[in-house]
DNA sequence: CTTTAAACGATAAAAGTTATTGTTTAAACT
DNA sequence: AGTTTAAACAATAACTTTTATCGTTTAAAG
């Protein structure tokens, strides 16, 4: 019974060996799209099919398993649920990275401004990573 | 001439009676979906094809007379290209607003904590509105 | 071991987006 | 004002993406 094992678990998954190598690969790589995953898990998995890519993207993002990060200008991204944090997007290569950066100052200057109940914080800065500059 | 005549044209795109429906719509109800627009846009042109709507959509875009805005758990949006600000957006009743925060204390953080050169900032603060409290 | 509900692969269906084609029109130039 | 031309339009076909269906397999509880 390994790591990803009990983090499915955790989250109300069952545990499949598809369901294993997505976390795994989730892990590893950080942030991958829905096809970057359909195509790694093919190397595991020869005959996996597109759907069962879709429908545990669903269920893993219903139960928080993993977060959907939407990107200004590429296609979304998936990462395993981690603490609040903010995404750096590389206009170049396409990386993204996590970064922490304290929000709670703006939250909260939000929240005077606009009367909305602030609940979540989304932040995604474009730029050129350190490689492509 | 109008208004949104000079603007369009500020933006190199021809202008017609679609594309004047187009920024007046974005510019009376601020943001909007691309169905949203297309059923708005049906009042005017009972005979407009979605084509249209896709094709101009694209089009603004490319010439920054729009901004697409991703949100976390809704259909993106479209507005009109303004100064750089972040967006509350109700979970409740999907209400989108602007909201002018100074973003510039956390890019400074960004870049000097992950050697990125930001260009550009995305926020979206998810929660509720006053309305729907 | 059984049993059973859930997950799987295969594939069809639906929804969303883009490309094509013939027609119309905005705008530049007489 | 009338002509010309490239761009925009509506209609619709083609393509892509996502979801639903269905028969089979399997995780996990008893």
């Amino acid at each position: 019974m390994n790591n990803y094992t009990d983090m499915l678990r955790d989250h109300n998954l069952k545990v499949t060996p598809q369901r294993l190598a997505i976390a795994q690969a989730l892990d590893v790589r950080g942030h991958m799209s829905l096809d970057e995953l359909y195509h790694v898990m093919l190397e595991k998995f020869s005959s996996i099919s597109l759907a069962t890519i879709y429908k545990n993207i669903h269920i893993m993002l219903e139960n928080t398993f993993i977060q959907e990060v939407k990107l200004p200008q590429a296609k979304s991204v998936y990462e395993l649920t981690k603490a609040s944090h903010a995404h750096l997007s590389c206009e170049k290569c396409g990386a993204v990275e996590d970064i922490m950066l304290d929000m709670d100052v703006l939250v909260k200057q939000a929240m005077q401004k606009s009367s909305y109940k602030i609940q979540e914080a989304s932040l995604v800065l474009g730029g050129i990573c350190k490689n492509c500059q």
